[in-house]
This record gives C-alpha cells, structure tokens and sequence, in this order.
DNA sequence: TTGTACGCGTTATCAT
DNA sequence: ATGATAACGCGTACAA
C-alpha cells in the first residue's frame, strides 16, 4: 500500500505538506498543492482510513439502532438516514435490536467502543440507558427517551383521531381500536387518539392491545367480533395487526368497505393493490430518516452542549376504499 | 478515557502482559492474567478498537452491500446476515446500492478504503468489478459473478418449473409468465423455468419482461388479458409485480383462484393474509443471509487462495388458495 | 509557508 | 513467561 510518505517523497515536499495539500488546508502554495495531488494521483494514494480514525479518536460511521429491519416502516426509515449519511460522508451501521433489550444495550456498547460519529436510535423503552455513549452524539426516534435527547417523531395521536372521526364521518357506528403492546408508546399514542376522536360521541370505546403482529390482529379482531357489542369497523395500531384483521374477516365473510370499516396506520406496500385497497394513516417514515440523520450532521458539528430539538412529522390520510361504506 | 498501560500500572506488569492476558494468549501465568482482569474490571478499561484497527490493519466490520433494502427479500437476507455476523463478532454495515451502479462502485471503494473485513454483495450485474476491494474476502449472494467467489444461490430456475408444473397440475391451461428485466439474472432464470415447464405441452408460452415493480405488473396484466390469446393463469416473478398483478385482476372483477390462476415468486408478509391467500415459491431468504455470512468467516479464517465455493439453496412450493381451480 | 518530530493506543517482535 | 520497544499511518504543534 502506498503511504503518505511515499507521496512525499515523490512530490518531493514533506509528509506534513502532503497531509495539508490533501486536506485543502490553504496554508499550502498553490503549485504545490498542486504537484502533491498529481504525485497522490500516480501512485494511487488512498489516505488510510484506520490510521485516521486512530489519529482523530473517532470514526466517519454512524450507528442506526432500530428495533425490527423487517418492519417497512423502519426499512423505510433506514433508506432516510442512509442516503443522508452518504451525502455528508458517513456510512451507516445496522443494528437490529430484535426489540430485545440485551442487543440493544449490546449495541450501545459497542457504538461508544468504537467510537462512530454519532448513533441514531429506536429506543426500546423509554428508560433505555444510553450511557455507553459516553459523549457520542445520539438523536433518538419513533418513541421518547426518558432523558434530553434531539428526537424526531410522528404526530401519531392526531393522525389516529383524524382516522377514527374519518370513520365516523363514513357512517360507522361503533369503531373498535386494535393497537400494540401498553408498554409501546407508539400503541398508546395511537389508541390515546382513537379515545380522544370517542369523545362526547356517546359511542362506547372498545380497545385491544395486542403485540404488533399479524396472528394477534386475527386474534383480537375475533375476539371483538364474538363479543357481547360487536364493532362495526375498526382503526388498526400497525399494517401488521392489519394483515390478520384482513385474514379474520375474510374467514368471516365480511368485506372491509361493504359490510364493514377498516383503516390502518403505516401505509405498507400492498395496501394500495389489495382487494378493496385499504385506506391508511401514513407516517413520512423515511423523511423520519432524514430529519433524523440532518440533526445528527448538526449536533456532531456544533460540538458544544446546545439545548435538545425536538422534530414533529405529521402524518396523512389517505383515504381509499377499506374505510368507505359503499353501497353494495 | 482509561487505557492499557493505565492497567499496566494498576496490575504491577508491562502493557504486554496485559495485552497478552486481555487477549488470552495463554502464555501467561493464570495468576497474573487474574490480577489483570482485576484490573481492567476495576478501572473499566475498553480496549481502543480504533487503535487496535490500526495495528492489525483490519476490523471487524463487514460489508452488506445489497440492492434494495426495502426489498423484503433483502431485508431477511440481511436478518440473517447480521444475526451470524453478531454470533461471530463482527459488525455489518448497511449499504443500499439501490441497483446504481455507480452507488454499488462507491461503496466497493470505500469498503476497500476502509479495510472492512469482508464483504457480502448482491451485484448489479454479473460484470460489476470489483477490484477495489483487493483483497477483501468477498461473498457474493442472489446473482452470479463473472469471476471466481464464493456464491450462495437459490435453485431458481427449479422453482419456477415447479410452480408453472402446479398451475398445470391445478387444470389452468394457458398459464402466462410475468417477471422482471431481461438483464437480471433472477427474472430470466424464472422465466426459464416456466419455459421448461410448458416444454412438450403444445401450450404456446407468454413473457412479458418488466421492471420488478407493482405498476409494472398490473400494465404486464393488462396487456397480456387484452391480447389475442388471454392466459387463465399467471406465474409472476416477484412480489411487487404480484402486488400489480392483484391490482389488474381485481379492477377487472377476476378472481385469483377461481376466475384465473395465480402464483408468485417470494413469500411476501401480507401473501398469506390477503383474499384469497396467495400461493408462493419461498426463497429461504433469512437462510441466504446464513450461508453467505458462514462462507465469509471461513474465507477469513482461512486467509489462503482457496477454490470457490457455490452453495446452492432450494425453494419451496407453499401452496394456498390463488392457484387452486376452485368450483365456485 | 514548510518541515520535523511526536502522539494516538494497541499488538507483535525480540530479548531476557 | 515477561518486559521493553518498535511499528501501524496519519495529523498537528512547534520550530524554522
């Protein structure tokens, strides 16, 4: 490999010389400058990476901590925070926490070991210990930290009201509300939403928390159905949760937009092309990822401590046939 | 920030024992590696990883360069990626080529640049160079290289015979083929497949080769029910195009496994929740993600050349109701 | 403006 | 088995 020093000695100029020129410290003569990257340029310099690091006490990597890659919400997001990491010269680590407190903390551990420019984090509960970090910069998403950190979320809340009084407004009478685990923010934002949007309606709420996942949405949705008040329709936590709402009522006979209401947040792939399209709550997850990543760049530039920012994204409603009531 | 000659002091011996003993090299007298594993407890010494990459030119960080992560095929791939890369010490860092050549060169160089430790790629094409990562030991996944590494792929071509054989089996006749881009080797693999499958059947095959994308299916869909020889049945490449296909049908009032035929490539999340449940051929895609990451600890154990090693995995036929002739 | 020389923290070599 | 010390390659304080 060549090294800084045999570029030196090709442009014959110093080591030090070589190192200002390739770093445009314009303390350096231009012609000299000059003759230094056609000597880096010869002999195929490539200025190495470790000695760098080891040199700077930190690295040009960023540690992405999310809890589940095969969520699209998150993959979406990854996409946000990768492509603004590239723009401005970092690479992105991917770590899965699963969800699982141990990884996660694992991975808090390592990012403060190797000492990556900055973490962006998916917490798995609000009490989540960033300590590790030691200094390293962290911006926090989709959930709260218990501790003052810059955070970008949704206005999930909101977004599930508006979903609920669509349904409302649609002509349906007894909306249920099929979310995630209490202990998950994001599930109790979005039920706490579905409660709000009940209000003075007279209508008596019907929640069930359930894990995010496809088989518990067939599950509650049976439940619910087989209860002494049966809902009419129904506003879903996640496209998970949906999938199995989807498949119950199929197993029923019941069609989403005739004989009964649906919308669901998180606006997946399929849900524009299935059978009737489902209307959703979509979050701007991978402009998450780039407002995320864009206050990352900020805080590791401005070094000092600088009071935490919080972003806010609003959702949208797209409204599509799931949630109507036709009349067939 | 305690380090290791801090341990030195604190233990009573040189750095090089506590290197040694740290590292568990074993020519170390058990007592003396205790009395500095004391402490390094006590002091919380973390060794410097930067430091440590430096001197041994290498780290323990790999390189997953893939062409779509929001792609649920490459999602699992990655899953089981990063779980193995986990188990065996390493880090992986995401890069999403997003099939730009370009991007996928870039990050080859930077890969190379920073002395990852290995590398898995999913390549653009079968000709993408990749000399700047001199050494690395390379794995590549999905797609064939035109150069001699270790590969891990899945019997495609035996897939799509096997699902076009089905649909025959099930009484369709006229079963046609969509799938993805005549320059990606897993669209043309599949449609080989079905090509062999109709051999000797006097059925006259239909291919429309398109972008792996939903839009692209319902327009394929479309043009292959207008023409003048309307298949009853539809072998798709993948689940995006799959997505489309459903799109077409359903705005044309055909019902998948009744009015017409349906079986996809990829085992997406929602295909076993929609109406009716879409038969698949699975690609073990977590399993993918596996192999490829045992290849690459092996090839960086045995640091030696060594003859390529092609693993080759099977799919498998999930049959559900869309490729089922059902009476009604 | 340029060059010399030291330091970053660890591992590996070579004596002992 | 242990210790002293030389790399690893770069950036920068300091001297010129």
């Amino acid at each position: 490999m060549v090294k800084i020093s045999d570029v030196a000695r090709e442009a014959g100029v110093s080591v030090a010389t070589v190192s200002r020129a390739l770093n445009n410290l314009d303390t350096v003569r231009p012609d000299l400058a000059e003759q230094v990257h056609r000597a880096a340029a010869q002999l195929g310099y490539r200025p190495n990476t470790l000695a760098r690091n080891l040199r700077k006490q930190s690295t040009q990597v960023w540690a992405l901590i999310i809890s589940d890659i095969e969520n699209p919400f998150f993959t979406a997001v990854a996409r946000g925070v990768e492509d603004t990491a590239q723009q401005n010269g970092y690479s992105v680590m991917l770590c899965n926490s699963d969800e699982d407190p141990e990884k996660e903390s694992r991975y808090l551990s390592v990012a403060g070991q190797d000492r990556v420019a900055g973490v962006i984090l998916s917490p798995h509960s609000a009490s989540t210990n960033v300590s590790a970090l030691n200094r390293i910069p962290l911006v926090v998403i989709d959930r709260t930290l218990n501790a003052p950190f810059d955070v970008v979320l949704v206005r999930s809340r909101l977004g599930a009201q508006q979903a609920t009084k669509h349904l409302l407004d649609e002509g349906w009478h007894r909306p249920a509300c099929i979310t995630g685990p209490q202990d998950a923010e994001t599930a109790t934002e979005r039920s706490a939403g579905y409660l709000q949007a009940l209000e003075g309606t007279g209508i008596e709420p019907q929640v069930q928390y359930q894990r995010f996942r496809s088989a518990e949405g067939a599950l509650a949705t049976a439940e619910l159905l087989d209860g002494k008040n049966p809902p009419d329709s129904f506003f879903i936590g996640n496209a998970s949760l949906a999938l199995g709402v989807l498949a119950e009522l199929s197993k029923r006979g019941l069609r989403p937009g005739v004989d009964v209401g649906l919308i669901s947040f998180d606006d997946a792939p399929w849900a524009p092309f299935i059978n009737p399209p489902i209307s959703v709550v979509a979050q701007p997850a991978y402009d998450i990822g780039v407002q995320a990543a864009q206050l990352l760049v900020q805080r590791i530039a401005n070094a000092g401590p600088q009071a935490p920012r919080e972003v806010n994204l609003a959702t949208s409603l797209i409204v599509r046939e799931s949630s109507q009531r036709s009349t067939n």
